[in-house]
DNA sequence: AATGAATGAGTCTTCATTCAT
DNA sequence: TATGAATGAAGACTCATTCAT
C-alpha cells in the first residue's frame, strides 16, 4: 500500500544495475562491443531490455562506466604498493599484484586488451590509465635500478610486454595457461641477471 | 572478347578484390570487424558496395579471407627457416623474421590479436595457425635446448609472451614503440643466460 | 480510517488528479499530446508516474477528461449570455465572453486548436461543442440579423474565422498579441457597417 | 551488366525522396509529426522503410527539408506581387495569391499551422518566413494606407488572423469550408470602409 | 493514495545484402 | 565487371503501463 521504501528501492536498482554492468562485461570482453547486443545483455543480466536505458542513456555508457569504475577499481589494487619493504619484496609485491588483478578479473582485463586495439577506445583507456602507470613505471624503474639493472628503461619495456603478453595467452584461456609457473620463470630469470652486479 | 581483354577484365577484377581486402584489414584491424561497415570498406577501396558482394557473399567472407591468404603467407615467412646454419643464427634468424612481419604487416597482426580476444573467432585463427605453430615451437624447443635453456618450455612460452605484448604495443603505434631495442634487450638477456651452461 | 482522514484522503486524490490535469493541459498543448510523455506530466505536476495511472487508465484518458471537464467548463462561459439587454449589448457581450475565454485558459484554447487540425482527434472536439456551437451561432446570427447585417451567415463565418485567427495568434504568445486593440477594431468594423441599415 | 545510368539513377533517387516528401507532408498535416510513424510514411510512399534514412538521417529532417523546400517554395508565389497595377489590383492580388496557396497546398498551410502551435517548432517556422513576412506586411500596410484604411496597422492584424482562421478551417476540411464566399465577403468589407475616405 | 523500478511492445535507425541496369 | 538505389531484418532506444510495496 504504501511505496517501497526508500532504502529498499535504492538497493534493487543498485542490484539491477550491478547485473547489467557484470553481464555487459562478460560480452564486451568475449564478443567485443560492437558485437554485443542490448538483448543479449539483458538476457545474462536477466533483466529486461528497458531496463538497461533507466540505468544507461546508451550501449556506450556501459562501457564507459565499465571503464571508469572498474578500471578505477583496479589501479589501485595493481598498483598499490607498501613500502616497509626490501626493493626485492617490493618488486615481487608489484609482480604479483599484476598477477593476481589479471586473474580475479581476467575479463576486465580482456576487455582492456581489446579496447586498446580499437583506434576509438584506445586513447579514453589511456587516458584513465595513464596516472597510475606513470607512477608506477617510475616506481618500478627505481626499483629495478635498485636491484641492479643494468638498463632499467628497457627492463620496464620488458615487464610492460610480459605483462600484455600474458594477460592475451591467460585472460582468453585461463585454465589452459601456466601464469605462475611462467611468472616465476620470468622473474627468477630478472632477478639473477640483476643480482650479478647489484646496486650496493 | 578478345583474349586480351578477358585478361585485361581479370586484372581488373583482381584489382578491385586487392583493394577491398586491404581496405578491409586495416577497417578491421582499427576498428574491428563488428565496427566496420561495408560502406566504409568501399569507401576505403574506392569502389562501389555493390562491387564487394562480387568478391565476397558476405562480410564474413572477407575476414575469412583475409585470414586464408595473408595469415597463409606470413607463417611460412614467419617460420621458414633455412638450416644451413648454427643454432644461435638460426634462433636469431626466427627471432628476426617474427619481428619483421610484424613491422611489415602491423595490421595483420593487429588484427590477429583482435580474433585472439574474440570467442566466435579465435578457434579459426588457431586452427589456422596451429599447424605453423606446432612445428615452430617444436623447433623453437629443440633450438633453445641446444643453445643451453635449462626449461626449454617455459622459455617457448616467455618467447612467445614477448611476441604477443610487443604485438600489443608495437601494431598500435608502430612510431612510439623501440621494437628493436627491447628485442636486441630480450634476446640479449636469453642468450647470456643460456651461454653458462650450453649444452655441449 | 475516521471520517477526517478519509475527507482528507479524498481531497488529496483530488488535488493531485488537477495537478495531473493542469500539468497535461500545458505540455500537451504546448508540445502535442504525442510528443508529451507521462513522465514529464509526473515531474511538472509534481507526482510519481504511477500516479499519473491511479487517476487515469490511460495517457489518452488524460487528454479525453481534459476535453470533458475542461471544455465543458468553458462552453457555458464562452456562450452563455444573459438576455436582458440590446441586441448590440448582447452581441458584445458575446464577443467579450469568448475573448475572455481566450485570455482566461489560453493554452486550453491552443490545446482546442491543436485538437481540430488533427484527424483522430478533430472528431471528439467537434461533437463536444457542436450541441453549444449550433445554439450559439442560431442566436449569434439572429443577433448579427438584428443588427442590421445583409449577409448574416457570412458575417457569421467571418465571426468565427476572427476568432480562430485571433487564437492562433495569442495563444501561443499572448504577450505580444494586442487583443484587445484588435477585437475593438473588428467589432467597430463590424457595427458601423450594419448600423448603415439597421433593421428597425 | 554495365551499372544503371547516371541519369536513370539520380531521377530514380530524386522519385523516391518526392515520394517520401510528399507522403510524410500529407501524414506530419493529418496527424502530427511525432504520430507519424517512419513505417507509415513508407508504406504511403511505396518504399521500404530504409530508404526513407538514406534520404533523411533522421524523421526530424523530412520535416526540416518540407519547411525548408516547401514553404521557401510558396513565399514567393504567396507574397511575389507585380508591380505595374493600381493599389486596389495588387491588393486584390494579394489576397488571391495567399488563398491560392492554401487552395493549392492545403496541406502545408495546415502543417504550418501545427509547428506554429508548437513550442519547439515556432521558431523554425517564424525565422523561414519572416523575411518575407516583413515585407509583405510592410508593403500590405503602405497598399491598405494608400487604399484609404484609417488604422494600417490594426487592419493587417485583421487580414494576418483572417488568413490564419481561414487556414484553421478551410484547410482541414476544405470541401466544407466556402472560401472564395467568405474571401468576398471579407475583402468587400474592407474595400467599402476604405472607399469612404480614400486617401486622396 | 503513492512510489518508482521494472517490463516489453513499439519506434527510429543502421547496415548487410540484393538487384536492375 | 561495376554501380548505387532499394530492401528488410536486426539493433538501439523510448515510453506507456504494471506492479510490488
Amino acid at each position: 500500500m504504501s511505496p517501497r521504501s526508500r532504502e529498499l528501492s535504492k538497493q534493487m536498482k543498485a542490484e539491477s544495475r550491478k547485473a547489467v554492468v557484470s553481464a555487459a562485461l562478460e560480452l564486451f570482453a568475449k564478443k567485443g562491443f560492437s558485437a554485443t547486443t542490448a538483448d543479449e545483455i539483458a538476457k545474462k543480466a536477466k533483466v529486461s531490455k528497458g531496463l538497461i536505458f533507466t540505468h544507461f542513456a546508451t550501449k556506450q555508457d556501459i562501457l564507459l562506466a565499465i571503464v571508469d569504475e572498474q578500471l578505477e577499481r583496479l589501479f589501485p589494487i595493481a598498483f598499490g604498493n607498501d613500502d616497509a619493504r626490501s626493493p626485492r619484496d617490493k618488486f615481487l609485491a608489484l609482480i604479483n599484484a599484476w598477477l593476481n588483478v589479471m586473474k580475479d578479473d581476467p575479463l576486465l582485463i580482456r576487455l582492456t586488451l581489446q579496447l586498446n586495439l580499437d583506434d576509438a577506445w584506445r586513447k579514453l583507456v589511456k587516458r584513465k590509465g595513464k596516472r597510475y602507470i606513470e607512477i608506477y613505471l617510475g616506481g618500478l624503474r627505481d626499483l629495478i635500478a635498485q636491484l641492479g639493472s643494468k638498463n632499467p628503461d628497457l627492463d620496464c619495456y620488458l615487464i610492460a610486454i610480459f605483462f600484455d603478453g600474458i594477460a592475451a595467452n591467460y585472460t582468453v584461456a585461463p585454465e589452459l595457461f601456466p601464469i605462475d609457473a611462467v611468472k616465476d620463470h620470468f622473474v627468477e630469470m630478472l632477478l639473477s641477471r640483476w643480482k650479478k652486479s647489484p646496486k650496493r
